[in-house]
RNA sequence: UCCUCGGUAGCUCAAUGGUAGAGCAUGCGGCUGUUAACCGCAGGGUUGUAGGUUCGAGUCCUACCCGGGGAGCCA
């Protein structure tokens, strides 16, 4: 049947006739030497004369398909010749082993069969803005970018339920919907529940709670949704969240547990993610780096290391680092122009091109350096008992060439169901991972309050509804034992093992303030 | 809500207050080993919107709309 079929008329019934011939990109390794029958999309087309070279993609890799005029049917000359970007395809050909190529394979074509011919496809494969391709992320999503970032999301996905598996944790799923706010209702979702208010979750953390004295481990994985008009590269108003609750867990366990379970998905990435991350171009060292022990601070230590004269330091080499970037980049710049005038055509286009990526590169380093001072001084006057801001959580990072864990912090920046310290009532038990090169708060958790006076008093302190916590005062009633938990952020975690500067990257299809669609 | 940067061709970006341009994409032509292929030709614009200053505004001023980054808040 290779290379015979008229899919052009019949294209459905030929496609189940070749199902069992039909092989994916991703295993052509293996099949050097055969003829394959590939299915997919064309990425990129180049050619000349009698000679095409087309890229195909079929969702699990790119291949080089090679149409040589003098070796195929005038059919598939013209299929061949017709074939626009994502243009789907069938293409069978023989598989050849070829260094030079994507996979290290090409595909010596015989036959091409066209599905669908394909009219200005809008994503050309040049620079494109942020906004524009988000508003096409449907179509994005095809692109390679999006293929490397989706597979490592898969994969950490795949760490975190064997992780757990391994352990002994249960996987199960707290309510998406809810009558109470845990922490103010500012930043919910209010929706009609037939005729009366309810709230979209923004942490199972509560109900995980219950699941722990039930089931001893376990751990949530669901979507959490928060209101907060955030606008930054760190924000979804809907992302996924996973939230282990253990039983008889102290703040001990609890972050020698989020430690381990870091570990664990930053060294299955580097192995298994690799051409993703090549892709993605993500600095490999850093992610082998992510080993035990990682550093711990009190939240008094992370204040007094912020304040210090290391961090100025810091501060001031970075600023140095961005000045000689700066000077280096506008040097070549000046010299790109003295040449321009005497370069040949398709030179002064490269010029104008690297022109643009240093401009827009001068941009970002001119900001960061506006930013710095105002970093540096926001730190050395930082009050004992705020919260950590973005930069502040940075600096701090910088320190270290691993995730670090800040813990016992005030308990007036946590949330109103923290135990704390039996050895100082201002503090609470909480803890927060911040992953390094300032990818920021991945984790935040720490070991639950279990005396129900303590618990009745912060909820009153919080005016929060007394009714709506009784079921929850019941696990203080009956049988109540020391926990602990912690949440981690899906696609921050993603971000950090990709190396992107944008979350919203990291999920197929991001909500953030002013965008719900597509 | 506040601060800050931006909005020019389908896309990415240029343009001292003085005739709106380039590359890519698209169309046509050329090229048998290309890797963001290359070479030639062509079409493509109410410069976000509304006012204002000026002999003259993409450029300056005012207001608004949309977007990026950040603060607050957070994973």
């Amino acid at each position: 049947m290779q290379g015979s079929g008229n899919f052009l008329t019949g294209w459905k019934e030929s496609l189940k006739d070749i199902d069992m011939e039909t092989i994916t990109i991703e295993s052509l390794a293996g099949q050097i030497g055969k003829v394959a029958t590939l299915r997919g999309w064309l990425q990129q087309k180049r050619g000349s004369k009698g000679l095409f070279f087309l890229v195909l993609r079929d969702g699990t890799g790119l291949v080089q398909c090679v149409v040589n005029q003098q070796n195929v049917e005038v059919n598939s000359w013209q299929n061949a010749s017709a074939a626009t970007q994502e243009t789907s395809l069938v293409v069978t050909g023989k598989v050849h082993a070829d260094e030079r190529q994507i996979g290290g394979v090409e595909i010596q074509v015989s036959s091409i069969e066209v599905i669908q011919i394909v009219d200005d496809y809008p994503i050309t494969p040049k620079a494109h803005g942020v906004e524009f391709l988000m508003d096409r992320r449907h179509l994005w999503l095809r692109s390679r970018r999006p293929w490397a970032v989706m597979r490592v999301r898969n994969r950490v996905i795949m760490s975190i339920h064997n992780f757990f598996q391994e352990r002994g944790f249960l996987q199960m799923d707290a309510p998406l919907l809810t009558k109470n706010a845990v922490e103010g209702t500012s930043t919910l979702f209010e929706i009609d529940y037939f005729g009366s208010s309810a709230y979209l979750t923004q942490s199972g953390q509560l109900h995980g709670e219950v699941m722990a004295m039930a089931f001893n481990k376990i751990y949530t994985f669901g979507p959490v949704f928060r209101a907060e008009k955030s606008k930054t590269r760190r924000h979804l108003t809907e992302f996924w969240m996973i939230e282990p609750e253990m039983a008889f867990y102290d703040l001990e366990m609890n972050m020698t547990l989020a430690e381990d379970f870091l570990i664990r998905i930053a060294s299955d990435a580097v192995s298994d993610c690799e051409e993703e991350l090549e892709i993605l171009e993500r600095d490999l060292e850093a992610l082998r780096r992510i080993q035990a022990p990682f550093p711990r601070m009190t939240y008094s230590e992370a204040v007094e290391l912020l304040q210090s004269e290391k961090t100025r330091i810091l501060v001031q080499e970075r600023q140095d680092a961005l000045q000689r970037q700066q000077s280096g980049l506008e040097k070549e710049r000046t010299q790109n122009r003295d040449v321009y005038a005497r370069s040949k055509e398709w030179k002064k286009r490269r010029i104008d091109a690297r022109e643009i990526a240093i401009n827009t590169h001068l941009d970002q380093i001119e900001e960061e350096l506006r930013n710095l001072p105002k970093w540096w001084e926001s730190a050395v006057n930082f009050e004992w008992g705020k919260d950590f801001g973005g930069s502040d959580e940075t600096l701090l990072t910088w320190h270290f060439d691993r995730p670090i864990i800040v813990h016992h912090y005030p308990e007036a920046v946590k949330a109103f169901y923290m135990k704390r310290d039996p050895e100082d009532d201002r503090l609470a038990l909480g803890m927060d991972v911040l992953a390094p090169e300032g990818f920021g708060e991945i984790i935040g958790g720490g070991q639950r309050a279990d005396d129900l006076t303590f618990l009745e008093e912060q909820v009153r302190r919080h005016d929060l509804p007394q009714e709506a916590f009784e079921w929850y005062f019941d696990l203080r009633r009956y049988g109540t034992v020391p926990h602990s938990g912690f949440g981690l952020g899906l696609e921050r975690t993603v971000a950090w093992v990709c190396g992107l500067e944008h979350i919203r990257e990291t999920i197929p299809f991001p909500r953030t303030l002013g965008r719900l669609a597509p």
